[in-house]
DNA sequence: CGCTTTCGATGAAACGATTTAATGCGTGAC
DNA sequence: GTCACGCATTAAATCGTTTCATCGAAAGCG
């Protein structure tokens, strides 16, 4: 490597003749220079190309000026929008983001939870998969506060932002019995992620109010497409008389998939033969082979709305505990009516 | 706070009563500290809940254990993959991923990469969208070395990983006169996006051996389901008469977008009316209303070989300029055909 | 003309880990 | 009994930035 070595303040303060001290208060706080030497200060900078080191930056400052933030699953294009809006609040405070993605394994959550945790940051946000709460509870001892996204229960006293999943459940399961149907089957992933089981509860509550209502789960290893297409398989393989004649899935990605093995491989008409219904809205729900019903939660929303509370937290010294939660919105397509 | 002052390296070395440097020794190479040794030096760190500081270990190190990927768009399925495979090639080798949006805008791809400089990483992904080479030799030169992906052209002596997009072109538009198309429309986005731009080479090229052929350009603002729908209902406002027979969409966003103007808002039939073909066979495409006929990119692998050429090049010298491209695949669906 | 403020700039001391050259100590060889 | 050697450990230097106590000079005031 002909790489020169890094040019540093010390550098830049020989260049321009001043001690380093300067060259630091130019950097953070040029009005209490005299505007001579900042003019002076920035030409040499320029003309050495410097890059302040952020690792020296933040060993001084003994935290980092980023935030993490580990959601459930990247390719779901819910938690892209989240993240989304995440970093962009995120970014408007100077801080930004960084993503990780746990795939639902608790492995791949602690991974990062000891990455975040080495990298001193400045708030953690998480959409948590296995039980974390000991090891947030530990960052925040070491002044790391935490925010849980898309999770209402606050438990340990964190502050959460999240959508009423029960609510969004009733939403989805008074609709379907609204229309007429009886038999739902819903369709899910690992029942310990706080998600799936609420939306099934609010189901299940809407349904106890009405008599011959009855309900069957179907639980996969993950809330993916392609694991809501071999459940979906499963019950088009099934005579017609033990089949539903609805399907609530826990979210869009199981129900598109869900939606592949009925209509595309098992030649079942959507709506009339089984109704369907998604949860989260994503962009794609509408484009779908039948546009899907789907229980709309805001997802740019909750990722700022995190980010704000967390750096409320973190810069601030505000309360933990606040406990911020939206309200899900039916959005009706031809998935349930004809 | 209450927080207690963070607990060092010298803590630990108090509390097992041995010097720092050997409990640096326990922490980065366990063999050549006494087994005893390395048992009290454990206990106590797991008695104190010491955690290394990542920030102090840069400063002395240099370099950073994180890869810098920025993307187009990280809500684009294709990317979303991409970013996995990346990931999780990376972490295999010890390293982490730091994702950045650029979001088809100048202003954002370029504060990340100002982010990455200061951040001092040990190497940078890119799917670049401005013309980033001046910024890319720079870091270089600092001894940070940059791959391209999803950019066949080796600019500046960069290495790259891509798929051959012209080919792709070719590809589909060889794919819609096979099937008796003539007059095509190319649905894009910026054509200084070079898959833009390679992907309506490719189909000129194909057109230009077929004398009766004829193509039409449409260009959105960015590669996104919103903009296909917009592009979309333009086609649909036309007379039939001005219609063209087939589309060609630069990603499968956009033709989403013009599936929803055109069948579910314009009532033109697809493919009767109007034969569609996307780009990147995102999971979606085929659970589209139409399921689309598209041209698969194999987006894991493009990430996890990046990560691959990438830690060559920052661990062991290896020489830039490497190339990979990929070739595409046709995956024919109803979009095209009866 | 002295005395106090004010302003700008300085220099040294952190921050917490890694790395090096040096040290102590016991062992085996001669 | 001395010397050399290997091994485990140590002490000190280092990375690049920020901060804080300090200092000098210029300016304001009576």
């Amino acid at each position: 490597m002909a790489t020169s070595r890094a040019v540093s303040v010390k550098d830049v303060a020989g260049r321009a003749r001043v001690s380093v001290g300067t060259v630091s208060n130019v950097l953070n706080r040029p009005e209490k220079v005299a505007p001579a030497t900042v003019a002076r200060v920035q030409h040499a900078i320029s003309e050495l190309g410097f890059i302040r080191n952020d690792a020296a930056r933040q060993l001084r400052a003994g935290k980092s000026r980023a935030l993490g933030l580990i959601v459930l699953d990247v390719r779901n294009p819910f938690f892209s929008s989240l993240a989304l809006g995440a970093e962009d609040r995120a970014r408007e405070a100077g801080y930004s983001i960084i993503l990780g993605n746990s795939d639902e394994k608790v492995e791949r959550e602690s991974a990062y939870l000891d990455l975040f945790e080495e990298q001193r940051m400045a708030g953690v946000l998480i959409s948590p998969f296995g039980d974390v709460d000991d090891r947030l509870v530990r960052l925040r001892e070491r002044g790391t506060p935490a925010v849980l996204v898309d999770r209402s229960t606050a438990s340990a006293g964190f502050s959460s932002v999240a959508v009423d999943d029960v609510a969004g459940g009733v939403l989805a399961g008074r609709h379907l019995l609204d229309t007429g149907r009886r038999r739902i089957a819903f369709v899910g992933g690992p029942i310990d992620i706080r998600q799936v089981h609420d939306r099934l509860t609010g189901l299940q509550e809407a349904a106890s109010s009405v008599p011959d209502a009855e309900i069957e789960v179907l639980l996969g290893d993950s809330l993916s497409i392609i694991e809501g297409r071999r459940l979906g398989d499963e019950l088009a393989a099934r005579p017609v008389a033990q089949r539903p004649d609805a399907i609530f899935a826990a979210n869009d990605l199981m129900a598109i998939g869900v939606l592949q093995a009925l209509v595309m491989l098992g030649s079942i008409r959507v709506p009339d033969d089984i109704a369907l219904v998604g949860y989260d809205d994503i962009e794609f729900a509408s484009g779908a082979v039948v546009p899907l019903t789907s229980v709309r939660q805001p997802a740019g929303l909750i990722g700022s709305t995190a980010v704000e509370i967390l750096l409320d937290e973190a810069l601030n010294d505000a309360t933990p505990g606040r406990s911020v939660v939206f309200q899900p919105e039916l959005v009706v397509r031809a998935s349930t009516t004809a």
